[in-house]
DNA sequence: AGGTGTGAAAGCGTTCACAGCG
DNA sequence: CGCTGTGAACGCTTTCACACCT
């Protein structure tokens, strides 16, 4: 384990002690923690136990505790963490203790949703920029900014400093956007184009596709009713194709 | 390589065969490779191998092989898959061959953007009714689709026959609103509010937290840029991590 | 006593590599 | 031959259970 240090210690954003090489499990989960922390904080508390922040982040305590020794963290044993160290310490290790600035790409829909998501300046970010490459968009006011073409991307991204790229455009679009992003230097990406995209070695790519969730979602529904819609026969586990599958007649032909 | 089931056999009129039990993590692949499917059957392409799906839904080929192999599906060895069979027998297990009706509760900002996200409707489902408490937005009409007062849940559930319901309200309601969900009988969830939900057994809930997947960038970010900054030593070997993953997901570079 | 930190075991998921079919 | 389907190996994640600290 290491030893003590005060993460997000002021002061000294230019040495950077080497961070813990954590697990992406456990990564994935940090910010539900803080989430956790934060709501306790708010609601008073100082030290809350393993159990206790499990609990309210909505996973078990023993996976908790072994996220949570990753960091070399410190809990009192026998009393709990601390709230208010354990905040800084994963702020420090999300690296939020420096506020990213975020450029959005797509303003349509789901894009003038996120430029006023409160949600990511809440947590963290500061959008500092939103591009389109409609040039019917460009000019459009949203929450305080204007919406630039994306040819002033490279200008733009130099000034604002943009560490995060998040892509909300058509799938068709989706790729050349995210070789801009690139080529000005981004190497973290947050697509919401439902396509795979190819991005060098070094920058890190993220997906989220709401259809697919729903998809995951009507896996389920459709299994559960295909459960309860056996008596508990020998359990063929036979699975039938379609071909003339019963129930609604297919619309298909669905696509982008 | 126990009874394994033969799917061609099309199904028994009425009943509803039992669905093969898939790794989570197969679940949750299988609508990437759908839509892969569908463009590359757009783009008039009858068969194609594990290696070519693959690649176009950002995967690599064994995962691919062994995915399928669990629907008991059909390659023809030497040749490849049959797209169009292989569209029909993914979308059966997804359930996707009936168009499930979705609730959306909560139409502010992101839930205005869900409402008119084409997505939803273009990949198998059907916005039935929209909801919100603020008796300031209901009666609005958003995408030709009136919002209601969330107390109408219960005959507009029944009504619309509502398999899934997307809760897009502040935290402070989201929890009550699943609950009243719960209760009209929805028994699958996607939930985009950040905080935790409780739901009986026999519900599925799925979360997406926009600010989490940013927060997850931005520890990558934090990892780059310390390593980047660290003195000579070591340093080098660790930035290009071989064998693996130094980044979020296994997507490395697919030529396109 | 109370609760953290952690080896060890169990469980999943991914990758490998090749048998075997078309 | 080419390519699928799959046992077997591997590595990551979760869970267990308890030593150890306060």
């Amino acid at each position: 384990m290491s030893q003590h240090r005060h993460p997000g210690a002021p002061g000294r954003a230019g040495a950077v002690p080497a961070l813990p090489d954590l697990p992406e499990a456990t990564v994935a989960r940090l910010p539900e923690y803080l989430r956790a922390l934060h709501n306790l904080a708010e609601t008073g508390h100082e030290t809350v136990s393993s159990e206790g922040l499990a609990s309210a982040a909505g996973v078990n305590s023993a996976k908790l505790r072994k996220d949570l020794s990753h960091l070399g963290s410190y809990g009192t044993r026998g009393v709990g963490y601390d709230v208010a160290l354990l905040i800084d310490q994963i702020e420090y290790v999300l690296g939020l203790t420096q506020r990213r600035a975020v450029a959005l790409v797509g303003v349509g829909n789901l894009g003038h949703a996120l430029a006023g998501y409160d949600g990511f300046v809440s947590r963290g970010f500061r959008i500092a920029a939103l591009f389109d490459a409609d040039a019917a968009r460009v000019g459009e006011e949203i929450n305080g900014l204007v919406v630039r073409h994306i040819d002033e991307l490279p200008r733009v991204a130099a000034e604002e400093a943009i560490a995060i790229g998040v892509i909300a455009t058509p799938a068709s679009a989706a790729q050349s956007v995210a070789d801009q992003l690139v080529a000005v230097g981004v190497t973290s990406i947050l697509n919401f184009a439902p396509c795979v995209l190819s991005v060098p070695e070094g920058v890190d790519l993220r997906k989220v596709d709401l259809a697919i969730e729903l998809q995951i979602l009507s896996f389920h529904e459709h299994r559960k009713a295909s459960l309860t819609a056996l008596p508990a026969t020998g359990g063929s586990a036979l699975t039938a194709l379609p071909g003339g599958l019963a129930v609604t007649d297919p619309q298909e032909a669905i696509g982008t």
